[in-house]
DNA sequence: TTGAAAGCGCTAACAT
DNA sequence: ATGTTAGCGCTTTCAA
């Protein structure tokens, strides 16, 4: 493996001249630069990580934190992220909390702390005190996404708008009687989010003078078995009969979808569908959803810490501050209810 | 934050007996370890990673490269190989192809060749020539997974004997139509992997005497829509009329049952369907399947690497030639064809 | 614009 | 068992 002294040696410079005509930082005569640029290309040499680090103090890497691996918006964030880094040069170094508690204390006691990183993205995280305490103590930028931390800058879409939205999108078909099928509070590790989707749900039908029932909400956790089984107990309810629903996430939204064709009813003919994400499943589903982008969500927070690490010129006006977008799309499983309510 | 001078000072030692102390490495009284023990707990302290990779050449820090994020398969190894290295201490660093072709030869050309990583797991790669090379002149260890490359120890299932496993269960059933529908292998980054798939299907049709027909081979990509389409196409070609369809993934599977679904057909009265994974869906849809556990894979991976990294004790054999397990795991999908074969 | 040289924080001979 | 010390490979003053 070539070193910084070989190719100082075969382009007839000093090794500091190399460092700068590499890094870009630094004054370093056009004709040197390239000469340094051509016998490190011949020499294949690529500057040692650690030995930059040691010497500057920053890793061109990036920790991101997820509680999980196995789920569509994670890993979308891990993807939008990822791609943004790459495009800076950052590495991108993985810390996935799904192991047994002392695992989860291992990552925020050591390994976040040994500096390999620069900065850290947490996605979707209810962090205790001691790890938001640690995440400071690492004196690095934090941006979280999708969850709020305590005094940690956090990109979020705006969760009751979201699902005010969708439910607004069930209203305006003409339904009335419309279900939730929510996160379950206890049992979700970003309790917010529930609770705020819920909210939306509920703000929606205020508006149009309707009273949120609580037999029409129904707990679950975001799969698409606990969405199918919500959706099987709501809809064979007999005084319940919602002719919509609304579920927190495409998953669980799908899992509804499922449980109706099971209990031979149409959809949308009988039932309206709407879920949150715009999940890679949706259109094979024909789901209506509010897609809420999250490789987007990884790539601005990219966005966010790079203005920290670098802080740009003046004059750069800085975007990230812009809400995040979420869209509505209506695919096949919302329509009009049938019968009575305004039909043709 | 703390250094280990500090450290030193605070225990009344020399740094060369904290670093001993800490690592592990080298004798050290435990009276002093101990001392030295509580003077690092109490300052907080933790090794820089870079000025201990670049003093010892290792970074504790393994390098996994994906040609995707988004698919249960990768994660689900991902998942495996970071819960393993977290037990070693070890940090992962995801390098994700699937971005444009510059960033691919950005990965093997710089980000890989920095040093940051003690040694790579490549997932499911079909890699070019240049990339390979690139990897070997590393000088790290390496090891695939799911995907034969070129002169690197690679673990994977045998794709040949998981589906003739499938196919002869339905066999068994006594189905003598069997439909298959495979990867498409000129749109697959790893193309060996729907070949062998299929040549263990057509491997078990001849070991029951039963000739494979062109006409029952259905290319797809491996996606729930894609199977669907295949099925539906095959499904509804008049005189091809499978009984049975054996998919090569799971999720290909689903599409298949919901093709049937859809077109009126009963799974599995009057058709039974099987795939390869056992995907985390594959319990919901009732799936019968060959389970794969691609985590472990993961594990096994890092095992390999470890074994590598550290050569054990003479003494310890090493178990990573093991075969990988698959399981025959059947649930509600397959069945007795209905009818004349064998019917009670 | 370039070079010389002092670290960055730790580890591992080597010496004791 | 512990301490002394010379690097690990690069970056960055400071001088020229």
């Amino acid at each position: 493996m070539a070193g910084i002294d070989d190719v100082a040696r075969h382009a007839g410079v000093s090794t500091a001249t190399v460092s700068r005509a590499l890094s870009g930082r630094g004054p370093v005569a056009a004709a040197t630069r390239d000469r340094v640029a051509a016998a490190a290309a011949e020499l294949g040499y690529v500057v040692s990580a650690s030995a930059s680090s040691l010497a500057t103090g920053r890793t061109r890497n990036i920790g991101v934190v997820v509680p999980f691996l196995n789920r569509w918006f994670y890993t979308s964030v891990i993807e939008g992220a990822q791609r943004r880094l790459m495009q800076h040069g950052y590495d991108l170094t993985l810390y996935n909390l799904s192991g047994d508690d002392r695992e989860r204390e291992k990552v925020f006691d050591d390994h976040l702390l040994r500096q390999r990183v620069d900065a850290v993205i947490a996605v979707s995280l209810e962090l205790t005190a001691t790890e938001i305490t640690a995440l400071h103590t690492l004196g690095k930028p934090i941006v979280g996404v999708g969850g709020p931390i305590e005094g940690v800058r956090t990109l979020s879409i705006d969760d009751v708008a979201v699902t005010k939205l969708a439910t607004e999108h069930l209203l305006s078909l003409g339904h009335t009687r419309i279900g939730h099928i929510g996160g379950d509070v206890d049992r979700e590790l970003a309790f917010h989010l529930p609770t705020n989707r819920r909210l939306g749900y509920e703000a929606a039908l205020r508006g149009a003078g309707l009273v949120p029932e609580r037999e029409l909400y129904f707990p679950a956790v975001f799969t698409m078995e606990s969405g199918y089984t919500a959706a099987k107990q709501m809809l064979g309810t007999p005084r319940l009969r919602p002719t919509a629903i609304v579920a927190a996430s495409d998953e669980m939204a799908i899992g509804a979808v499922l449980a109706a064709r099971d209990m031979g009813l149409d959809v949308p003919g009988d039932l309206s569908v709407i879920g949150i994400d715009d999940h890679e499943l949706a259109g094979f589903f024909g789901l209506s959803t509010v897609a809420q982008h999250p490789e987007l969500q990884g790539e601005r927070a990219v966005d966010v810490l790079m203005e920290q690490l670098h802080p740009p010129r003046l004059g750069t006006v800085s975007e990230t501050n812009t809400a995040l977008p979420f869209d509505l799309i209506v695919r096949s499983s919302t329509a009009r209810p049938q019968g009575r309510v305004g039909g043709r």
